[in-house]
DNA sequence: GCTAACGTTCGC
DNA sequence: GCGAACGTTAGC
């Protein structure tokens, strides 16, 4: 690679809603050795473009997916015909300069003295930046570069920006300045405990920290769902909705945290799988009731924590490198395509030939920013990236409105393939929608409006934000160009078959969560066909369940029926774990406590992906019990069977 | 409006 | 000087 890949750190380009900044790193000058200043749109800022005469070009951003892509794929058309294009492979093309370039009239902008500078790090109007509100992952990759699928299947994890191990806090001056997205996601737990202090109800029983419950290794989830009838019937209580605006959802940056941090082409150590993990500064928004306090995310793995559960977890578990790699951020592409605008990446069947072989989605939030067609028939898959933005009025909610072009089955098959060496049957997948349909035929009718209330209630506010906002932005796609957006991966497809299945926190002994789906309806419907348990999450003295329509919004309702949980509670709690189970059901396994952290992970169709990291030992399963459709998913169902048997705290019916 | 082509810029 | 690829525009 050449001059490209020295690409830019500084200046970053930082708009607010209202004004584009270019921020320099302290003591850099427009003549630095960083290079030349550039406005919001790449532009020298500096006086090179003093009068409006834009003088330079732009340059790649060197943070986003597809400059972490260091090989052409040789495939794309324009890999192809590269001497005479003289364009940068369809997978390496940043992000940024994928918009249009502003005319040679635009106006210099003003250059910011860093310390004056907003921290709000949102991206310019016109310009699709990863925003700060795109969040789907509240774990990002800790370096906070996109990676790509690369075509051999592997991820093509950026450079490592800064050491593993970065103490946590206020670090560098650097580190300080430019912090991560102030506005990550909505404060889920925030909300907990909002509304534990308005409405106390007692915790699950038994002591959710001494670890004396049974341990299971990490759990993870890929389905919050459930009925809502079911739900509600069991009982009654405040419902908190969090609509997942813009919030919740793919967001590159989230995988680019640190637009300020001299994160780029640095060396990195090689790990494996440096996939779980997250920035200290990027985590969730725990209080620090949640977060234990042993639960340094650097004691957790050698990149920072956040594992599934240990690189040396019991055998029992699949042994696979998958159950270390995060979940799947997928794309929300279609919403707001924040590209350009000339089309320069629009639907071209030259450019991209052969749309039913869309390449790997990027397994760590982006996608090509291409129409799936732009990418190569065979041979090597990179995931290049897409930036969502949500300034697009295009479809707004889930596929079930009929906003939405639902995602392409096809591709997220072969993207299963790929990517997992195992696929949906194709059967169901195809047949997803109707059995979506089937599903939903088959619910009640209050389970239906209840849904899309929830759903409504997200679209309603999401609209309102997004035609507030769309106003100022440049140049957004068309609706004609948005509607040739590449469909969005269902996320369930990424989950489905993974070995994280085994263990579905909210669908013990409840048919796994692996349904396929093709698009978000289906993911929707599917949701809700699944009943939650209950989670404890013992420091905020609640129980809570978290529900999503499985499209738009999550519903973190807590138990309040005070007085019975409150009993309930204190005879577990009082008594110990080891009581409580026997008494009340045969069937019921006591509370287990599960090691490692648990990720709940949910589709929530074109508005991204939740994804949701608990400490284990703050997640407790009740009445959870390991059938043997369940236990099928183990790898090593005997060693499984095995840990069961040894655990006191588990029953085990033979 | 869209793309192919290519002049040009840029970093090395 | 060279490779890479950005930005422009003619042509459709
Ligand atoms: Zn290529
Ligand atoms: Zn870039």
């Amino acid at each position: 690679m050449s001059a490209e890949d020295a690409s830019l750190q500084f200046p970053l380009h930082v708009s607010t809603e209202d004004e584009e900044f270019v921020i320099e790193k302290d003591g850099d000058d427009v003549t630095s050795p960083h290079g030349p200043q550039f406005d919001d749109q790449g532009f020298l800022s500096n006086e090179d473009q003093i009068g409006g005469v834009r003088l330079k070009r732009r340059r790649r951003c060197g943070q986003c997916g597809p400059c972490q892509v260091k090989e052409n794929c040789n495939k794309c058309h324009y890999c192809v015909r590269k001497d005479v294009l003289k364009q940068t492979c369809v997978y390496r093309k940043c992000v940024y300069l994928r918009s249009k370039p502003k005319p040679y009239s635009r106006q210099p902008k003003e250059v910011i003295p860093l310390s004056q500078r907003p921290l709000v790090n949102s991206p310019p109007t016109d310009v699709p930046r990863p925003t700060s509100q795109q969040v789907t992952s509240l774990f990002p990759d800790n370096n906070g570069l996109a990676k790509t699928l690369m075509p051999n299947n592997t991820v093509s994890s950026p450079p490592l920006p800064f050491p593993f191990g970065l103490p946590s806090g206020p670090t560098t001056q650097t580190e300080s300045k430019f912090k991560p997205p102030t506005s990550v996601a909505p404060d889920l737990f925030g909300s907990m405990c909002e509304h534990k202090g308005s409405n106390p109800t007692l915790s699950l029983s038994g002591p959710m920290n001494n670890h004396q419950s049974p341990l299971i290794p990490s759990l993870t989830n890929n389905s919050l769902t459930s009925p809502i009838s079911d739900f509600s019937s069991t009982f009654p209580r405040p419902s908190i909705h969090v609509p997942l605006p813009h919030s919740i959802r793919e967001s590159p940056l989230m995988h680019y945290p640190g637009y300020g941090r001299a994160m780029v082409n640095e060396a990195r150590p090689d790990i494996q799988s440096p996939c779980m993990y997250s920035p200290p500064s990027l985590r969730p928004p725990l209080p620090s009731s949640v977060s234990p306090m042993n639960m340094s995310p650097f004691d957790r793995n050698p990149v920072g924590g956040y594992l599934d559960r240990p690189p040396n977890g019991p055998t029992y578990l699949p042994n696979s490198p998958d159950l270390y790699r995060p979940f799947t951020s997928i794309p929300s592409a279609s919403p707001g395509y924040p590209y350009s605008t000339q089309s320069r990446f629009s639907h071209n069947a030259a450019v991209y030939p052969s749309a039913p072989s869309l390449p790997g989605y990027s397994g760590l939030g982006m996608h090509p920013s291409l129409h799936p067609s732009a990418m190569p028939s065979s041979g090597p898959h990179y995931g290049a990236f897409q930036t969502p933005s949500f300034t697009s009025n295009q479809s707004i909610g889930c596929p079930k409105n009929g906003q939405c072009p639902p995602a392409s089955q096809t591709l997220d098959t072969q993207l299963m393939q790929e990517r997992y060496g195992s696929t949906p049957n194709s059967k169901d997948n195809v047949s997803s929608k109707d059995k979506a349909k089937e599903s939903k035929n088959d619910s009640t009718t209050d389970e239906v409006e209840l849904a899309e209330q929830a759903r409504n209630v997200f679209n309603l506010a999401e609209r309102r934000r997004r035609s507030s906002s769309s106003s100022d932005c440049f140049d957004y796609s068309s609706r004609k160009d948005r509607y040739k957006l590449p469909p969005i991966p269902a996320a369930t497809l990424f989950c489905a078959n993974m070995p994280w299945d085994m263990f579905n926190v909210y669908n013990w002994s409840r048919r796994p969560a692996s349904v396929l789906s093709d698009d978000t309806s289906h993911a929707s419907v599917t949701s809700s066909d699944f009943e939650c348990d209950i989670i404890g999450i013992d420091d905020l003295q609640i129980n809570a369940m978290i529900r999503s329509d499985g499209c738009n919004s999550i519903a973190i309702e807590f138990d309040d029926r005070a007085s019975e949980t409150s009993g309930m509670s204190t005879k577990s709690g009082n008594t110990g774990s080891s009581q409580n189970s026997e008494n009340e059901c045969s069937t019921l396994v006591k509370k287990v406590y599960i090691q490692g952290s648990v990720h709940l992970k949910q589709d929530l169709g074109e508005e991204g992906i939740i994804q949701l990291e608990l400490p284990g030992n703050k997640v407790t399963l009740e009445e959870a019990y390991l059938d043997s459709e369940l236990a099928s998913y183990s790898c090593d169902v005997d060693e499984l069977l095995n840990f069961i048997r040894k655990e006191p705290e588990l029953i085990c019916f033979d």
